[in-house]
DNA sequence: AAATATATTGACCAGTTGGTCAAGTTTTAA
DNA sequence: TTAAAACTTGACCAACTGGTCAATATATTT
């Protein structure tokens, strides 16, 4: 393995790890030196990479971060809401679904008051937030759906996608198993209809 | 002030300032001698009344449990559904409203993975979850409302209502100050008629 | 009033934790 | 080949934390 690939390589093992235990037990509870013993490293080592155990976590947020990004993203005025929305919420369950632990790791930045990504909610977030706004009051006042407050909807949406990650321990042990395959799908269309209708639309496809 | 009148008296600051605490942190982050300096005792006569940390954070978690019972609870098969889950989700609503923190240890409880409310999930709640089922369930069958997966039902309710506690901090940062008043009403609004729409049900009232 | 139970509190301690460091090893560049 | 840069790692430490305890004070009961 050459120089550079080790840094690579080891960052990204450092990482997961550090994900991995910061949903668990939020920046408090998790010992660097457990992210040590997950990713098979020295203590010293991940302190080799990331300087303290705030940078390590400042890294993991960054990289969840980026995960948000999505089909809603580019949506127009002149989109179809059922399709760009049906879309837009199968993706967020899918992200649910395969990265829970970037879904809780957030949840408790947010939760414990959010100062960690403060300028990532107020600069980023927020203009992407008042750009959605727009285009679904458009299509609003299009007559392409019924008149809501998009700022709820999104909340809406956003609810009710994450909960499926930050509270599957809840919902496997009500289920008797953690809700899979086919059982996931029917939830995902379930809340696309259900979100939909609550705006006088019906699902594309 | 009489004797038992201290305990009482003395149990419940702590058992406030805790949950300020462990809401905001979570049980690994919260500090004793925070608490004890949030409710003005000195840390040992914390741990005099609640002999270890641990022990705190249950009775935390014992009182938040008993604040998720609802009108929903005596909910029977001859109940109209809108009127039923139009008053559970304003509840749910304001319980959000009225007790943030409350809804915030409980997710950050359910997040690392529900542990110390294990044999409360197993048994109360998920009786009561069954019986729920078979309630709604009972109202589909009797074409009251339409045909969807009960479960799934129960879980945006939750997801969503819960969200304006959990999340509340980056809903303020988008809604550029906290929602109140004649806004979170809206909020709820919102939520009632797009969650019984999902259900081809109109809101009560 | 005396005896008993309850409550208050400063001082203390053992265990843990994030982070440092210096000595060594491996990889890269010249 | 050799010098420099990057990486590895055990040993170490200062700061902090949950919890104990003994001494004292206050309230309750007899």
């Amino acid at each position: 393995m050459s120089g550079s690939e080790i840094r690579t390589a080891n960052c990204e093992k450092i990482l997961q790890s550090a994900t991995k235990m910061f949903a668990k037990v939020g920046f408090a509870g998790t010992r660097v030196q457990s992210i040590a013993d997950d990713c098979g490293l020295p203590k010293a080592n991940v302190l080799y990479y990331f300087k303290s155990k705030k940078d390590l976590y400042h890294a993991v947020l960054d990289q969840i971060l980026t995960l948000w990004n999505s089909v809603f993203d580019k949506a127009e005025i002149d989109d179809d809401p059922a399709e760009v929305l049906s879309e837009y919420i199968r993706e967020k369950m899918q992200l649910s679904l395969e990265r829970p632990e970037a879904s809780r790791v957030f949840a408790l930045e947010i939760i414990s008051g959010a100062q960690n990504i403060d300028a990532y909610l107020e600069n980023e977030l927020a203009e992407w937030f008042a750009s959605r706004l727009a285009v679904i009051q458009s299509w609003i006042d299009q007559g392409k759906m019924q008149p809501i407050n998009p700022k709820f909807l999104l909340f809406h949406i956003w609810a009710s996608t994450q909960h499926y990650a930050d509270f599957s321990a809840q919902i496997a042990r009500l289920n008797r198993g953690e809700l899979k395959g086919e059982e996931y799908e029917d939830a995902t269309e379930y809340l696309v209809r259900s979100i939909l209708a609550g705006c006088g639309l019906k699902p594309s496809e």
